[in-house]
DNA sequence: GTCTATATCGTGATAGAC
DNA sequence: GTCTATCACGATATAGAC
């Protein structure tokens, strides 16, 4: 990164002096990201990110050595978050009810996809995406994932429900969970959506409701201290 | 489709005879659909195509007239038999128990989505099909599918989990139906796979153990009957 | 650091021979 | 009905001016 060099007056000015507000790897990462999202990976082309971004096509070459290091960038951001919340939550589950832990789990998991810009928690539903070599580095991450949820959901489901099925409690849930970009990408995330499937969730595992409600503000004072 | 002359030693001969067996129209559609849904829309060209059904790029241009002609088909036998069956199932609803038919509809969708050639139900997915011209034409059938599995849940649950929540019932069951389109990616379609989920999704609507699994059996036989 | 200009290649689609 | 040949365009990426 020692080629950036953010001394002012530097460079050659833009055409489009409108968007210098933050810096320009960013604005190139946004403009990718929602494109990528809404036009797929390899139906997006570098001079639409560049419009997007305020440059020109070939600048972004000075940030980016190819479009698929964009890529690249944007698919660590969007399971780093998640991997990392679902690892804490794990690592305190033993202090709280595992019910509570599971709907903690699958509240900031999902808030995490929602808060993500543009959507780009759906990256990695693209068969274009899954194809390019660059997957190959992040996928795995995902895979743990599932395996973080399919303990805690074990533990919350104890023995309610016939366990060793293909596929999954993990899968199931993370399933579940990953509905919310469906949801957001028809703008169809409401003030109820996160704990009406947080909810569906605890469901899954045979916990009867009256729990599941006090798992929900168990888990909300929990996550409210961190 | 006058065009279509099958009459034998008619046109000038393939460079590679060995794929003749079937029709090329659908040679072409198979072709396709593998392509799609391995590299996407975007990312896979004409003659990629071409080489998959083992004819000259050129030569698609006689079976449609352009790519996009091709995605519309594929959609459109990808939509076609899901939306049948479910209709099926819940005008015949009245006749089985209600957890019954939705135990029904989730395994027959689900066995419609497994047997799919090259998994194409999952092209309803990738957003440059979802940004074509041409997914309007089929992207409504998926809506009235969800309307459906909703209608169907509702009176499965009856009171037994809060209704009216967003997303609805209809909208989670889809999800998790739609699960195995991921499983089958991955090569993760067991024995088990199928009667998993579609428990899973009784479980959701707030059944008990032992009436999900007299729902399946009853499922079952209804379904051996048709 | 961003620009203009351009090289090079791949794309979807068409024309016309066979 | 499939071929060869090719057009017109758009793609990623590079070179070098400012």
């Amino acid at each position: 990164m020692s080629q950036i060099s953010p001394r002012p007056g530097r460079g050659r000015p833009r055409l489009l002096p409108g968007k210098i507000a933050a810096n320009p790897r960013d604005q190139i990462l946004a403009a990718a990201a929602e494109l990528f999202v809404s036009r797929g990976y390899a139906g997006t082309t570098t001079r639409e990110i560049a419009d997007g971004a305020g440059l020109r096509q070939a600048s972004i070459y000075y940030h980016f050595g190819s479009k698929e290091e964009i890529l690249a960038a944007l698919l660590e951001r969007s399971v780093q978050a998640r991997v990392e919340q679902a690892g804490k939550i794990e690592a305190g589950m033993d202090s709280v009810a595992p019910d509570a832990a599971l709907y903690a789990l699958a509240v900031s998991d999902m808030s995490a996809l929602v808060a993500m810009p543009y959507n780009i928690g759906m990256l990695y539903r693209l068969p274009d995406v899954i194809a390019s070599p660059v997957y190959d580095r992040y996928g795995h991450l995902r895979g743990e994932l599932v395996a973080g949820y399919g303990r805690v959901a074990e533990r919350a489901a104890a023995e309610r429900v016939p366990a060793g099925g293909e596929p999954g409690l993990g899968d199931l849930l993370v399933q579940m969970v990953e509905g919310v970009i469906s949801l957001r990408r028809e703008d169809r995330i409401g003030s109820t959506t996160v704990a009406t499937i947080a909810s569906a969730c605890l469901r899954l595992c045979g916990i009867a409701e009256d729990a599941i409600e006090q798992a929900r503000e168990t888990a909300l004072t929990a996550l409210a201290q961190t």
